[in-house]
DNA sequence: TATGCTGTTATATACTATATATAACAGTTA
DNA sequence: TAACTGTTATATATAGTATATAACAGCATA
């Protein structure tokens, strides 16, 4: 499993590697039921405390992206796409309420952010 | 100074304080050369330590917004406030570009996401 | 110059989150 | 039984946040 954690990043480590795993369980790189590293092997290759790998575990099961069993192991939970597709649109409109929010500080107007979108969809996709 | 604390926020209050002040600056709200309550008063008015204050204080001065002087107090720099809405901007492009990340992981189209974007504002704003 | 404002610095304490290490415990499978 | 899984408990360490207090220093003015 490849992640890459950085020390000098404000973020966590053990939200850190939720995030890597929730982005590789989107992306289908991770797919349903298969199986995770046990926390003592993925602590060991990335030199990290069990504990720590523990807690990521711990929250990716809570919120559903995972399912642990004592003595087996963990595995990607059986969800359907339509679960993911919601779950990037809820990221998506975390974005937009942070765009409005800036905006609204500094008399940014609505037409001024969908052109900026506009414009940067464009040269994103070659359109 | 309107400056409302929330404890059950996760939002350290020299950082609450921080936003609440850049935010009344960038609405005119603060005007330029303006003198900041002191430290002590503040302190005193939102019953948080002096040494709080003073971490906010610290902070808006290094990122510019404002001035400090032993015995006199502190104001509200003179700065260019068409270079604060071009930081700001860049703030909202590094969004855009997040947003264009996440769809197209998952089939989510431009108007979709336009539309998306609409609907918020307009709850939002009252339109 | 004395008073009363400013901000500054230093010290001590406290709580929480994060991260580590270690050991013992418990479930699963071969 | 052996060798994997995860679980729980304990202890320790560090950093960030927040508080309280006291002493120090600059500024303005009566």
């Amino acid at each position: 499993m490849r992640i890459i954690i950085s020390n000098s990043c404000d973020v966590p480590i053990y939200e850190q590697i939720k995030q890597a795993i929730i982005n590789q369980i989107l992306t289908g790189e991770l797919e349903e039921n298969e199986s995770l590293p046990s926390i003592r092997n993925l602590a060991k290759d990335i030199r990290i405390s069990v504990m720590t790998i523990k807690k990521a575990y711990d929250e990716l099961e809570q919120e559903g992206y995972i399912i642990t069993r004592q003595g087996k192991g963990s595995f990607v939970s059986s969800k359907n796409l339509e679960f993911i597709k919601e779950e990037k649109q809820k990221q998506i409109e975390e974005h937009i309420f942070k765009i409005i929010e800036i905006a609204n500080q500094c008399d940014i107007t609505k037409s001024e952010i969908i052109d900026l979108f506009e414009y940067i969809y464009g040269s994103e996709n070659n359109e």
